[in-house]
Parts: C-alpha cells; sequence; structure tokens
DNA sequence: ATAATATTAGTCAACATTAGTCAAAAGAAC
DNA sequence: GTTCTTTTGACTAATGTTGACTAATATTAT
C-alpha cells in the first residue's frame, strides 16, 4: 500500500468520493494539477479503471466548461451472458450471425420484441451499405457491442 | 454545476420559459446584455440548442422591432413526427445532432428510456468510429432512418 | 414614391478552452 | 532481459466566445 503508483491514488481518491455520491464531475486539468500529472493521465485512469465492466460510465464535454463525469451504475445479472455475446461479435459479424446475436438477447429475456427490432433496424442492410462488405462487418460489431455494453446495467 | 458555461445558462433560462409558454420572443441585443455576451452568441445558442432535431422552431426579423422567436413543434401525430425527423437526419448528421433526434423520439414517447439507450448506442462514437468522419455521419444517418422507418410502422 | 439612414438579426472566421488519442519512454513485475 | 503497466507529451478534436462584416427591415427626409 505504501507503493502505490499516482494512477492509483487517483483511482482511490474518485472512488472515495463515489462512494457517498453516485457520481463525480471533475475538470480534467484540475485533477491532473492536484496530482501532479499530465493531464492525459486522467484518461489512463479513467480507461484502465473507470470500465463498464467494473460498473462505471464516463461521460465528458470538451470546450469552455467541460467536464468528465464519472457515475457508478448498478450491473445487471447477465455479465456472463453478454461477455459471451461480446465474444462471439469479435470485430467482425455478418448479419446473419448479428441477427442470431439479437435473437439470442430476445429468447433470453434480455430485450423485448420491439427493442430486438430496433436493434436490428440497426444492423441490417438498409443502415449497413457502404459497398465494402469487410467494413459493414466491422461496423456491425462496433454497433453490437456498444449496445451490448448498455445492456449491462439498468438506466 | 458550479462552472456552467454561458451558453449552457442562457439556454436554461430560455427552456425555463418555454416550459410555461409555449412559445419565447426576445430581442438578441437584450438577451445578450443581460448575460454579458455579445449577440452573435445567442445565435449560437439557438444553433446549438434549439434546432428541428431538437424540436423547436425559430423564426426572425430584422430591423426595427425586430425579434427572435422560438417556438416548441407540435407534434402533429407520430407519422408527420417520424417524417420531420427523417428530413433532419438528411443523408449525414453529426453525433451532436443525432442525439438531439433520439431524444426528440423520448421526449414525444415515441419510444421510452430502454429504447431511447439503445439507439444511442447504436449511433455513439464507441459504435461509429472509421476513422473518416464523412463516413461515420452518413452511416450514422442510415442507421437512424433505418430505425425510425421501422418506428413508422411498429407504432 | 424614393432615397438615405437607423435599427435590428445573421454569418463567418479567428481565437480560446476544454478533453481525447496515440505512441514513445520509463518503470515495475516476472 | 522480456513483458506488462504506467507516465509523458505532442498532436487532434470538440465546444464555446468574440467581433468584424453583411443582410434585412423599418423609419425618416426629400
Amino acid at each position: 500500500m505504501e507503493n502505490q503508483n499516482i494512477s492509483d491514488i487517483i483511482e482511490a481518491y474518485l472512488k472515495q468520493i463515489l462512494a457517498e455520491s453516485q457520481e463525480v464531475e471533475i475538470r480534467r486539468s484540475e485533477i491532473a494539477n492536484q496530482f501532479n500529472v499530465v493531464p492525459s493521465q486522467i484518461n489512463y485512469v479513467i480507461k484502465t479503471r473507470f470500465t463498464i465492466q467494473d460498473g462505471y460510465v464516463v461521460r465528458s464535454k470538451r470546450g469552455g466548461g467541460g467536464y468528465i463525469r464519472i457515475e457508478k451504475v448498478k450491473l445487471l445479472d447477465n455479465l456472463d451472458f453478454i461477455d459471451s455475446l461480446v465474444a462471439a461479435v469479435g470485430d467482425h459479424i455478418t448479419r446473419h450471425d448479428g441477427l442470431a446475436v439479437v435473437r439470442s438477447l430476445f429468447e433470453a429475456g434480455t430485450i423485448n420484441r420491439r427493442e430486438a427490432n430496433i436493434m436490428l433496424a440497426a444492423i441490417d442492410k438498409t443502415a449497413l451499405n457502404t459497398g465494402d462488405r469487410d467494413l459493414d462487418e466491422q461496423i456491425r460489431a462496433q454497433i453490437l457491442i456498444s449496445i451490448l455494453d448498455h445492456l449491462r446495467y439498468e438506466s
């Protein structure tokens, strides 16, 4: 414990605030200054220690009055299931296999029919049609994973 | 909260009036004066926060007795509403404006919070990140229109 | 009526102020 | 000493602020 690196210390600082208040809002440069590190180290801390798998959702805004907001969310009981689907999606997925992923979610009761239809609309050939099949499959994978990550918690 | 930018404050001021009275009419220079900004900042606030995607219609007149009028759009029925959103999306749309479209659907009651979050996940920067901004905006538009078309006959 | 002037709002580009990305360098763990 | 993690900083991107210039409309003078 006496040999903590600075990232661990910043992590602990933020989590201490989160233990009491559900959400922290910081100005990146202020925290960087406070701990005497470069601003981008705050991004590193967030990227490695405040992921959705850890139960945190991060939003930010640039420009005047910009901020980084970290929110503690309640993770659902479906983590292994979501993890397995994320793994199945990988970094490329065909329409056919994408449909199977959505169907799995529906059959598991994770999403209802309306939600399934929205997902399908987002990944069907109307939506994804760049002319480059490989690119379409890549984007389809990213869309699915982005949605799957949102299904990990209540919002 | 402690360090809001002035544009957010002006936005909140206008929306507070709109919450009670359906329509605001301002004199640009008066508001600029009241908040101690240059007049063109009022245009910036309107352009970034009171778009048709957000559900607002803005009319103005120059010259003596000039004004800017902001009206919260009355949603006729779902179909016209979706048509207007499809038109607003066009063939390119930024994340900012895409978010406004989803928010409008939510506020209109066309979709619920869960559905809104799925839509947002499908068009956010995690999902669309090809490295080519123009392409991202094109795909974002296609995804939104694909979903909007589904909502048309589902609801 | 027409022209000149005054009074509004609109546009656009420069500048300012934030956060994000990425890869190289440094350090720690094994 | 090889690999993984952390630290750093140069560059990028998003958003907000400002002011000079333009455009539209109304009012006043002729």
